[in-house]
DNA sequence: GATTGCTTTGAAAACGTTTTTATAGTATGA
DNA sequence: TCATACTATAAAAACGTTTTCAAAGCAATC
């Protein structure tokens, strides 16, 4: 029972309160009698402290919030479990809430429920609820956008890079239409990865096509519908490849392509974002760029834990991506399209 | 700043702490001018409670604690924000906890962090962790085991009526020679499932071939890998059907009977189990056993919830499955094995 | 032998709430 | 008019800790 406070083991042991709790916590300053006979009495009467009661005093929860829109898809349980084991290690616990009201996650920032938190949740909050978290000097690391001051960072991955290198990639194969299958215009990767995508191609001198911006929402399906409604729409500007802004279009994108008869990457090329776990196993398996998602998870813990603990100031930091090259991707060659 | 105490608000509107308390909480006591008064002078310093201060009143952390080996795929990311929401929308918290150190969950679990907990830990929680548990009348609902008694509970899936009724649906599809892919000899759901899959298969008055239990470990790699090494030493009793323990396992069975040049449904049927997110857009969209999944997430916060509150006893729930038929399952028909 | 200083322990304050109890003040009734 | 009952508010206790400060005991020093 959580019914034993340290007053039942004061008296039990016919000490006062601020001595258990000394023995308790290794204040080194009782004599190894004394402390030896409080601990057992408080196994004895399998004394558990009160966790409300330390926090209520020390201020701290030692729980960090992971506050996002969605846990779905590989991305998120890569990270959720990477900062699990992260937060687990340091004497932290971590309290996942999944909402898409904005006013939710505001709500449990500001009320003290955890010492910090990280946020993922597709750039709905905006520059003023980042001041009130300022003013509030809330500890918060973000995952999706850029934000740096006295009690908040970023960790997030290069993705103007990421977009660049593998566009100049599908260049180099000799791809000269290519397509970007983004996700929402709002989502901060998505619109690094596209602007790595136009970079490559203006450098290249090719035209950049309004019509090859397609929105797949970062889904599987989202990305089928959207290129197979491309395919209708546009049948004389089939790409020769596609530059997918995760792994899931990528796949959406693949399935898409074969239901029109083409195959990938004999007819077309394709290129995700992420190399999540599935990737080497899908058929065929990606070509994508790699993030380094655990390492994301935790290098955001260590950063919150740092803010909270030693007060140092947030940064950003980006991790460096990487193109592993399979087998969705091969050199341009003569396609016959489909009827 | 989370500086802003209840003191503070008292002091600016000029009226006592419990005056303040009572019109925060709506205690219906006050005269409406006072209150909005005093709610007014809240407003305007941005006072926000103290869940600490709360919480030590009440006794309760308010947070729930999830305890798992793992977050990886889609069962647990959909149960996860399953069980997130519904612990939101209640006023709980959800602290996940992924390690496969069982001392760390039974420390965690008996260290009075969470007011109650969902374990899911493939069964190595023996009976002697669930005793000390039930002594310390810890509020627990596991989600891969049957357990019973007056503070836990289970909600699990009828796994096998799943196991005997895709079995069942196999068999009368006309096929005679039918594998099952099982996760871990331990694993509960595993275990039902299989023992499903034999029942029917007795009922059919079948021959039980030990051949024909392959060990996939509830994985894409692991089943790919069982399915095509078993493919490699028994080239003489390749099946008509494949059982799989759960969707993982099924595409990774089918990756594994392409690479060696069968097809999908048509020389070989693969059934699935769990309908995780992706099982209709994957090729060939997959029959499945479908696992209620978020139900799930739902009933488990519930059951614990209400544990808790309302002192209710334990109890265990079995979910019932239903067979959706989609592409990856035909008739028998006569099959040209590959060279 | 008194003073100082150190060691060990205890008493009490503090953390921010809610809840219980007390105290004015006001209305009601005979 | 005075007791009674009720209302609105305030004061104080309580939750279980940690921490600060005081006190007591004792050894060492002069």
């Amino acid at each position: 029972m959580g019914k034993v406070t340290i007053k039942d083991v004061a008296r039990e042991a016919g000490v006062s309160i601020s001595t258990v709790s000394n023995a308790l916590n290794n204040v080194d300053v009782l004599t190894p009698e004394t402390k030896k006979h409080v601990l057992e009495v408080a196994e004895r009467l399998n004394y558990v402290p009160n966790l409300n009661g330390k926090l209520l005093k020390s201020g701290k929860t030692k729980l960090l919030g992971f506050f996002t829109t969605s846990v779905a898809g590989p991305y998120f349980y890569t990270l959720v479990e990477s900062m699990s084991r992260e937060c687990d290690r340091l004497g932290y616990g971590l309290s996942v809430l999944v909402t898409k009201d904005k006013q939710v996650i505001m709500n449990n920032i500001l009320g003290g429920r955890v010492d910090g938190v990280i946020i993922f949740e597709e750039l709905k909050i905006n520059d003023h609820d980042i001041a009130v978290m300022a003013k509030n000097k809330i500890k918060a690391v973000f995952l999706d956008r850029v934000v740096q001051n006295e009690t908040m960072g970023s960790i997030i991955f290069n993705s103007f890079e990421g977009g660049y290198e593998a566009t100049k990639y599908l260049i180099n194969l000799g791809h000269r239409k290519i397509a970007y299958i983004s996700g929402v215009d709002t989502m901060f990767d998505s619109v690094e990865r596209r602007e790595g995508y136009v970079a490559a191609l203006q450098e290249a001198n090719f035209p950049i096509d309004q019509d090859y911006f397609l929105q797949g929402y970062f889904e599987e399906e989202g990305s089928y519908n959207a290129v197979k409604s491309f395919l209708h729409m546009h049948p004389d500007k089939v790409p020769d490849a596609f530059l997918a802004g995760n792994d899931l279009s990528a796949i959406g994108c693949i399935r898409a392509l074969k239901s029109q008869g083409y195959e990938v990457p004999r007819d077309i090329s394709v290129v995700g974002f992420d190399d999540i776990d599935i990737a080497p196993y899908f058929s065929p398996p990606l070509t994508t760029v790699r993030n380094q998602i655990a390492r994301q998870g935790i290098l955001v813990v260590n950063h919150l834990i740092r803010m909270i603990q030693k007060k140092e100031q947030g940064t950003v930091e980006r991790l460096d991506v990487e193109l592993v090259v399979r087998g969705s991707s091969q050199v341009k060659s003569g396609r016959h399209d489909p009827v």
